[in-house]
DNA sequence: GCAATGATGACGTCCCCG
DNA sequence: CGGGGACGTCATCATTGC
């Protein structure tokens, strides 16, 4: 298989090892990196973004809601690369740095706002790509293999009422960004307004944790029931403190008198940025199907509010390599942003999650063509030029890799970015390389 | 009856923070 | 130093559907 190439040519030891030690080379990484995350997490962040010996400017703002405009006192600090890391690129032993809080390069209402960026010289100009995979996903190596560009940090807590964090590597210009209207809502209790009712008082939650493809047993609503009826009035902290407990690690919300439920499929929908109903896909997928396959999406937000910068772009539309496509959470946020998807390559695995698909590009009326394939490895270097040649070439190779290897809830085959699934990273690097060069080749002549 | 689908609970490790 | 949180997988029953 190709990737493999991929694989031996990230470093001289890794082709020789198995997994388990593969796995245990990221770990050790991963400690050396956390020795370094004490000190000043902006500067760090900012110093892993320096990937070349430019300055960044870095916009703190703190505006008085009174009189925004004459009180707003920001200040402009310009970090400049660390002496002790001359090396312009990112290597196994430039630290990673999650931000606190993961803002990324600015979210709409809060305070840190980076203007702009240096993209490392291979990184530059279109097609851009858009990779996107979990926090605790090996991004030195993730980066190492897209261009060396630092990934994007973005908790999605701080812009829908669910937490998501996320890395996003991309090469997508920065300035204007802009919410999709309507901003979704912050909390739970807005988005939901129907648990206001029956939230207690001692429940502080307005934000759920990520959403994940388990799903609470009702089991579990019966206990929480049980043991606050046990007791009238005011329950006692211990039973406090163990529903909370459940609430948080279940993500349920309160629907009744001492009911706490799991998240119904549409209201997940809309959390994610989606409209309720867009995974039944015209029907014939299971309950069970839906969740998993939301779980596994883009927050619809997140996502437009970073390929908003698109927009005045491309106002006659754009040619889309989509992978990993999932529920079409990339193709949601162009449709929402209102820019016209002239073509739609997608490579998908799962059959509901293409119906799905499918039954949003006739919903919605698209004027495009999608083209489907299942398997990532049938896009050869040879369709791919082709598919260029037919449409004129990509603007965008979007997607995110599976994380079943990366993600923390993974007990059975935590492998890392080799194991099974998650390996397909490789593919996107593969196939946005062939994207690229081909751009390159067909601007030339 | 049988197969397919749903429901349930057990399972370990990393990282961060207070 | 201990607690909480993270795009999950599997075997085992129970239920549904033909």
């Amino acid at each position: 298989m190709e990737e493999n190439l991929h694989r031996v040519s990230r470093s001289p030891d890794v082709g020789t090892h198995n997994q388990n030690d593969s796995v245990a080379e990221d770990n050790r990484r991963r400690r050396h990196y956390n020795h370094h995350t004490h000190g000043v997490q902006a500067k760090d962040s900012a110093d892993w973004n320096a990937v070349d010996d430019l300055d960044f400017e870095i916009l703190n703002f703190h505006s008085s809601p009174s009189n925004a405009d004459d009180d707003m006192d920001f200040e402009i600090v310009n970090f400049h690369s660390s002496p002790s890391s001359p090396s312009p690129v990112v290597t196994n032993d430039e630290p990673l740095r999650l931000p606190i809080p993961m803002l990324g390069l600015g979210v709409p209402n809060e305070q840190l706002f980076v203007t702009q960026r240096s993209l490392p010289e291979l990184a530059r100009g279109p097609p851009y790509f858009y990779y996107e995979n979990v926090v605790l996903a090996p991004w030195e190596t993730i980066s190492r293999h897209l261009y060396d560009v630092a990934p994007e940090f973005v908790d999605s807590s701080f812009i829908c009422a669910a937490a998501r964090e996320r890395g996003y590597v991309h090469n997508l210009p920065i300035s204007n960004r802009y919410l999709i209207q309507p901003p979704p809502k912050h909390t739970i209790q807005e988005v939901l307004p129907l648990t206001k009712n029956w939230w207690p008082t001692w429940d502080t939650r307005t934000k759920l944790n990520c959403i994940f493809t388990v799903n609470a047993s009702s089991q579990l609503t019966n206990r929480i029931r049980s043991a606050l009826e046990a007791s009238r009035g005011e329950p006692p902290e211990e039973i406090k403190r163990y529903v909370i407990e459940q609430c948080k690690k279940w993500n349920l919300i309160w629907v009744g008198q001492n009911k706490a439920v799991p998240l119904e499929v549409n209201e997940i929908e809309t959390l994610m940025g989606f409209p309720i109903y867009h995974t039944r896909g015209g029907g014939g997928i299971s309950r069970a199907e839906r969740l998993k396959s939301l779980s596994n999406s883009f927050q619809v937000d997140t996502l437009a509010y970073h390929l908003s910068v698109l927009k005045p772009l491309f106002p006659d539309g754009i040619n889309v390599l989509s992978l990993f496509t999932g529920i079409g959470g990339g193709e949601m946020a162009l449709h929402r942003l209102q820019i016209p998807m002239k073509t739609v390559v997608s490579v998908e695995f799962s059959q509901a999650n293409k119906y799905i698909l499918r039954d949003f590009w006739e919903r919605t009326n698209q004027k495009g063509v999608l083209i489907e394939f299942e398997d990532v490895q049938d896009l050869t270097k040879d369709i791919i030029v082709e598919l260029m040649k037919q449409f004129g070439g990509f603007d965008i190779v979007i997607g995110g890799s599976p994380c079943n290897n990366l993600a923390g809830g993974n007990r059975v085959t935590p492998n890392g970015l080799e194991g099974e699934q998650s390996l397909m990273f490789y593919e996107y690097c593969r196939v946005l390389n062939v994207v690229r060069q081909t751009a390159k080749e067909m601007r030339r002549s």
